[in-house]
DNA sequence: ATTAATACTTACCAATTGGTAAGTTTTATG
DNA sequence: CATAAAACTTACCAATTGGTAAGTATTAAT
């Protein structure tokens, strides 16, 4: 009648809330732990390290991320349209999990040396990245303006999507949560027009 | 012959530095003491603790925007060109200290209970933020939707600028220092045609 | 020169951190 | 049922954390 046996995927959703919340630094391996009703030794049973434990949660990331990523470019050949399908789905994902943002936005901003870099190959979110920015670079508006600004406008849309909803309960407490909310429901439609805007000029 | 007194200045220029490339978190006391060549206690004497500390660093930030953003709206009453300037000017401001952008967004995506919001009002660049939401409401393309809306406007373009130079030494790691650096050089002109065109819709 | 305040230092400390060691229970398998 | 592996737990631990206490230089004002 024990509960027992949590499965190894709890743990990661639990882990992946507290590292988007709170950081990798912030995060404890204790508070997860007494999250889950569990000791925090079950934990390092699982996954071998907290270094590890971060891993596996962006690596399921990751996942998410890819299939988003092939399933917006399927089906056309257009990389507006494929670009736009990406960018929009990244922002529907980000509603429904809103511990995403904040880890991607951790990922991206980690400094070399310190947790993230220190992992072994591929880099995390890596193989999310490159394809983004090959696809904004196979666009007809940044095709002739060579990688590195591909890469910028890659960086440049991602940030834009990610914000608003990494910072969703700060801003809540700043003006008041049915303004960030009401705010939040634009998102898709925002994300849509912000593509097309960047990609028409 | 002592080297003695170091400038309050000084130590937070260090700390600044230290908060941004590690957030708040990551960041130990000991660390910024040995960087500046000072036992941990000299820090605790000039601020009474680390969230002081942090809350000093994100005042002078506060101050710095602040600057900047009445700066750009002298001397025109046109919304769309005090946003454009404020947004470039940011972007130069990114450019020029490489620790500004991490901050904000640590300030934005720090949850409530977690350090920056448990200090005393007002929130550490609440004064940016407003005039900011304000001005993007006042632009002749958003001044039919609604704070919320401005809001969300804002927030995107604050991202969109912010994330670039935020992942400046990750994405070196990632892409190649060139790409970015080569990426970065063109973030004044990509931020003033994103304002641009982000009104222009 | 005396005084008072500021700017420190050394010496501690309790609490928390990630992690190890070793043992116990549970589960699946033959 | 036997057995081995997986899933834990309790008990520790060294290191680091932010912070306190108390004393010492240094500086500036009287």
């Amino acid at each position: 009648m024990k509960p027992t046996r949590q499965t190894r995927n709890d743990l990661l959703k639990v882990a992946r809330r507290h590292f988007a919340e709170r950081g990798y630094q912030g995060t404890s391996l204790a508070d997860v732990a007494a999250e889950l009703g569990v000791s925090k030794q079950a934990l390092l049973h699982h996954f071998k390290s907290k270094p590890l434990l971060y891993r596996a949660c962006l690596d399921l990331l990751n996942q998410d991320l890819l299939h988003l990523l092939f399933t917006a470019m399927d089906g056309t050949e257009d990389a507006d349209l494929q670009l736009e399908r990406c960018l929009v789905a990244l922002t529907e994902y980000y509603l429904e999990d809103g511990s995403a943002p904040a880890l991607v936005m951790g990922v991206l901003t980690d400094a070399p040396g310190q947790v993230v870099l220190s992992a072994a190959p591929p880099l995390p979110l890596q193989d999310f990245l490159e394809p983004l920015v090959a696809l904004v670079q196979a666009t007809p508006r940044w095709q002739g303006g060579g990688f590195a600004e591909a890469l910028a406008v890659a960086i440049e849309l991602l940030g834009a999507i990610c914000l608003l909803s990494a910072a969703r309960k700060n801003l809540s407490v700043r003006f008041g949560v049915s303004a960030v909310e009401q705010g939040r429901r634009l998102a898709v439609e925002h994300a849509r027009d912000l593509v097309r805007v960047r990609l028409g000029g």
